[in-house]
DNA sequence: CTCAATCTTGAATGTTTGTTCAAAATAAAC
DNA sequence: GTTTATTTTGAACAAACATTCAAGATTGAG
């Protein structure tokens, strides 16, 4: 017997940087070797093939962000402000210099219509977290921090289809001020 | 002297098909010769090599558009109305089975980090789109069909940032009725 | 300490890649 | 019709790629 040297996890986030910086298709496993610290034949030993490592990446990322998530909502004293928290913290990434990407997004754009296992994978972890934001806009209804009578759903498909389009827009114009106030204008469109 | 045998802009739009269908890195020569009709050697000796001729077709692709964009313009008798014309195309586009995506979005997506001069130019592409909108706005405020005040530059943004956000959502929620309803929340929140 | 089981290593493999180039084909000029 | 300039053709090339595998290293059990 023998156990493995390696931490899963710390290898499943150093792949993650390695995709979201060149993305799927151009990361070589070389670059996953130099990345990760792992040989080839431990990844495939591992995680069948590069694909595989794409996925468990992908499902590790889905597990960090959504605890990350929840998180923001344990720290503030009300849903409204945990939101507006979650979003300044969206606004951050935005601001980065080298990665500005969500994974789940970047390899969503990328695979869609190349690996349809991926996509379907990708788009239930994203419907996840749009359930996520979904269920903690109705905890808001309920705690009267909500005056509007919006449908929480459609709300979150609002708000989500918002913070997509605030990732792709920051690469286009990058100055933190724009972003931030159209972070602002969207949470002001949820909160009413 | 001879003079080359295939049609430019035909070239170009079958390019982008392709491009778009498989996106710029797992499309390959082989895939493009298919594409076009054009043997490896042609395309070297009219685009320089792969690369160029993703930059030519991006410029086809921003030239094509653009004209799109101003005929809704003119097809409808007000500002307004053409927005909202011009939104329903975009949703159609996000309706399809197979290609959801926007050229320049995708080709961002994939190529920002990579390739700077790329990335440079499909900013400047989508900078020149936002300004198109910007001035729509402006327009529709002189002919006071906005009544709001809000600066006509920030709801372009925002509107941008929209529909960036639109084409994402497509992929994980394709139902055209909520997508159509995201639409026109985005139109309502503009023209107030 | 020994043995067996498992993991690690990295060179080798067969594809596929973008790119080149010399020969063939073609169109215009005279 | 001949010439000349240019394009078209597609085989050939080296580089890069994901993947495999047999040998070596390491661990834990008995």
């Amino acid at each position: 017997m023998r156990s493995a040297e390696f931490d899963r996890e710390e290898v499943l986030r150093s792949a993650m940087e390695a995709f979201l910086a060149k993305g799927y298709g151009k990361t070589s496993m070389t670059d996953l070797k130099h990345a990760t610290g792992l040989h080839p034949g431990s990844i495939y030993c591992a995680f069948e093939n590069k694909r595989g490592l794409l996925l468990a990446s992908l499902e590790q990322y889905k597990l960090d962000r959504s605890h990350e998530f929840e998180y923001f909502f344990k720290q503030e004293d009300s849903v409204l402000n945990g939101l507006r928290s979650y979003l300044a913290q969206v606004v951050k990434e935005c601001d980065r210099d080298n990665i500005k990407d969500c994974l789940l997004q970047k390899a969503l754009s990328e695979l869609a219509q190349q690996d349809e296992e991926v996509e379907l994978v990708i788009a239930e972890s994203l419907g996840q977290w749009q359930k996520g934001i979904e269920d903690k806009l109705l905890q808001a209804q309920q705690n009267n921090e909500l005056t509007t009578d919006r449908n929480h759903r459609e709300l979150a498909q609002f708000l989500v289809m918002g913070i997509y389009g605030l990732r792709t827009f920051s690469h286009t114009q990058p100055e933190k001020g724009v972003l931030q106030r159209l972070a602002n204008e969207l949470f002001d469109y949820i909160s009413q």
